[in-house]
RNA sequence: GAUCUGAUAGCUCAGUUGGUAGAGCAUCUCCCUUUUAAGGAGAGGGUCCAGGGUUCGAGCCCCUGUCAGAUCACCA
């Protein structure tokens, strides 16, 4: 058992076992309910109503002793509320170890614990608990961070390490109130919108995510293997052409929230995993789902913001109220660099990107290249919600072409804040149509893009059975979530972003050592100097190794026996 | 993938030309019956990210690596 403990991990161990001492059991089995939430007692009592014998459950999250009396503070799942112990009503009679002992010594900050009592108002103006009674309910080994927040709202010693935080987030959601706050409004965003979507009588679906063919998106799967099929399986990057598939199946509006998984770069807009929401909706095109949308963002929005559909977002004050303006593509381009593209060939465009110091290569096409200078010069200027409108049909090989223009396609994209938040489509149903824009993305893969699409041909015979027209939608959850709730990167609004692996922890104890035939006394030393497993120690020649430990000995004056050379040989040959 | 910045006590951070590792909070001991970043007195606590190098001497200077953050590039 050398776990290599800090002070304080050792005597939150010993309170452990005091406990037990005491007949008092750490980790009780039975359950016990709470009459009460910490921010229920505070509005009753504001409300004047009288809280006699109540029971809250939380975790201790400050004490401040004075002698007879203390404070402290339980945290529960919607807040906090200050407790009060006085000495002799925790222990009444002439043994008062309930107070000195077990409140003050053996109960640490991050303890679960349930408190009996009734509300009241201290002097300071505090609504507070008088505890009667209390239970230790869990026992925290591990010390939390100690996070103040003062009079005037500063924080103190806030447990702020990027790293820290996404890697035990944990920790975070305990000590940082605004990170609970966070994940708790991403929930209600998800809440909104799928109210919304069944009010309408759409259809919430699950399709595959392990997939035999990666469609519906440009970008580098996550490759698996099925041991029994003994094939390849992807890990979808879109679930779009298997939603289509539920619409020619005969459902007139299904969605889906869905994990989708891209195999590119990590930084704070990207995760190797994230979540996006499409809809498809039957009879439907897409100047009816900017309709759509817009009203649902402005649901939503309000929802999350009690009624207000304006956002905060940095210094920008941004409204969600529909309608939002709708720009054509080109028209934007055009207002914002002064070139007009219309009717111009793949060279021209060329030109214009290069003549706008956009980098171009020759695996670029038309559509690509549109898309840089767009992306370049015009994304960021749309800070309002704003959609913009018919593509051209090489950006776009599954949208179905424009009904005046059959250079451009049905398509928008909704920008808010100079980024793209959704992406929608008058679908493409005809299957002959489909197959030949499939046919393009084959070309521009083997012309160097790595990105094309690849041919699904289930996809295309669903096609052919045929599909009604239909519109769909997909909007970035993790991104609007970053929008809605201001911030910057998307690991704030990730449970679990993803991270390199940590270190491995020290896992050798002194057995693995022992087993070796190292003694006890100096298996503890080699431990203590820092090797961590017996490989690593047997990496040394057995001199090199029998000086070194020697060293050891005599630099910490050890009082045991100096190795012999021998003795640390036959440490070798155990191996 | 590139560049820059960072890693020191459980947490937040100082650390002078390179000369015995510091503070606040937390922890431990003592005082304190309505405090609230409670207060007062005292104590303990360190693989200075890892591995090399320079040096009489390295937390500090040099090299390599690990992890994180920021800015790019790519992408949603």
């Amino acid at each position: 058992m050398s776990l290599n403990l800090s002070e304080q991990e050792i005597v939150r161990r010993e309170a452990l076992k005091k406990l037990r001492d005491m007949g008092i059991d750490p980790y009780p089995a039975e359950q016990i309910e709470r009459t009460h939430y910490s921010t229920e007692i505070k509005k009753k009592f504001e409300q004047g109503e009288e809280l006699k014998d109540v029971r809250l459950n939380g975790r201790l999250m400050a004490k401040r002793i004075m002698g007879k009396a203390s404070f402290a503070e339980l945290q529960d799942a919607l807040g906090r509320i200050q407790l009060y112990f006085n000495r002799d009503d925790i222990s009444p009679g002439e043994d008062k170890s309930m107070y000195n002992d077990v409140f003050k010594k053996l109960l640490d900050i991050g303890d679960f614990i349930s408190v009996e009592g009734f509300a009241f108002r201290t002097q300071m103006g505090e609504i507070s608990i008088h505890v009667a009674s209390f239970k230790v309910l869990s026992k925290s080994i591990r010390p939390l961070p100690v996070v103040k927040t003062d009079a005037s709202g500063n924080t103190h010693d806030a447990f702020a390490d990027p790293e820290q935080r996404y890697r035990q987030r944990y920790v975070d959601l305990i000590v940082n109130e605004q990170a609970r706050e966070t994940f708790m409004t991403r929930t209600r965003i998800v809440n909104a919108m799928r109210e919304y979507f069944n009010k309408d009588g759409y259809m919430e679906v699950e399709t595959p995510i392990l997939q035999p063919i990666p469609g519906g998106a440009a970008a580098r799967p996550f490759v698996t293997h099925h041991n029994a099929l003994d094939i390849p399986l992807y890990l979808r990057i879109a679930n779009e052409l298997y939603l289509k598939r539920l619409i020619v199946g005969g459902y007139e509006g299904v969605y889906e929230f869905a994990k989708d998984f891209r195999n590119e770069g990590m930084d704070r807009t990207h995760n190797p995993e994230f979540t996006v929401l499409e809809i498809y909706v039957a009879y439907k095109d897409y100047f009816w789902m900017m309709d759509y949308t817009e009203k649902m963002l402005e649901h939503v929005v309000r929802n999350i913001y009690d009624g207000s559909s304006r956002v905060r977002l940095g210094d920008m004050d941004i409204d969600f109220k529909a309608p939002y303006p709708r720009i054509k593509l080109l028209d934007a381009i055009k207002a914002h660099t002064g070139y007009d593209l219309r009717g111009m060939q793949e060279n021209e465009i060329r030109n214009v990107a290069e003549s706008l110091g956009i980098e171009t290569n020759p695996t670029m096409g038309k559509g690509k290249l549109i898309d840089e200078i767009f992306g370049e010069k015009c994304e960021a200027k749309f800070i309002q919600p704003t959609f913009i409108v018919d593509y051209p049909v090489e950006m776009s090989p599954l949208c179905k072409k424009h009904r005046n223009d059959p250079t451009l396609t049905e398509r928008f994209e909704l920008y808010v804040n100079g980024k793209e938040v959704a992406n929608a489509y008058s679908e493409l149903n005809d299957p002959i149509d489909q197959r030949e824009r499939f046919e393009e993305q084959l070309k521009l893969s083997e012309k160097g893009d790595d990105e094309a699409m690849f041919i699904d041909q289930d996809f295309l015979r669903a096609l052919e059975y045929g599909m009604p027209p239909t519109s769909g939608m997909g909007i970035g959850i993790d991104r609007l979530t970053m929008m809605l709730t201001n911030q910057s990167s998307i690991q704030e609004v990730l449970f679990f972003p993803q991270m390199k692996p940590e270190k491995q922890a020290q896992v050798s104890d002194i057995k693995d050592f022992t087993n070796l035939g190292v003694s006890e006394a100096w298996a503890e030393i080699i431990l203590q100097s820092g090797w961590s497993s017996p490989e690593e120690l047997l990496e040394l020649k057995p001199t090199q190794l029998h000086q070194k430990l020697n060293g050891i000995r005599k630099k910490k004056k050890l009082n045991i026996p100096a190795l012999q050379i021998s003795e640390v040989e036959s440490w070798f040959k155990a191996e």
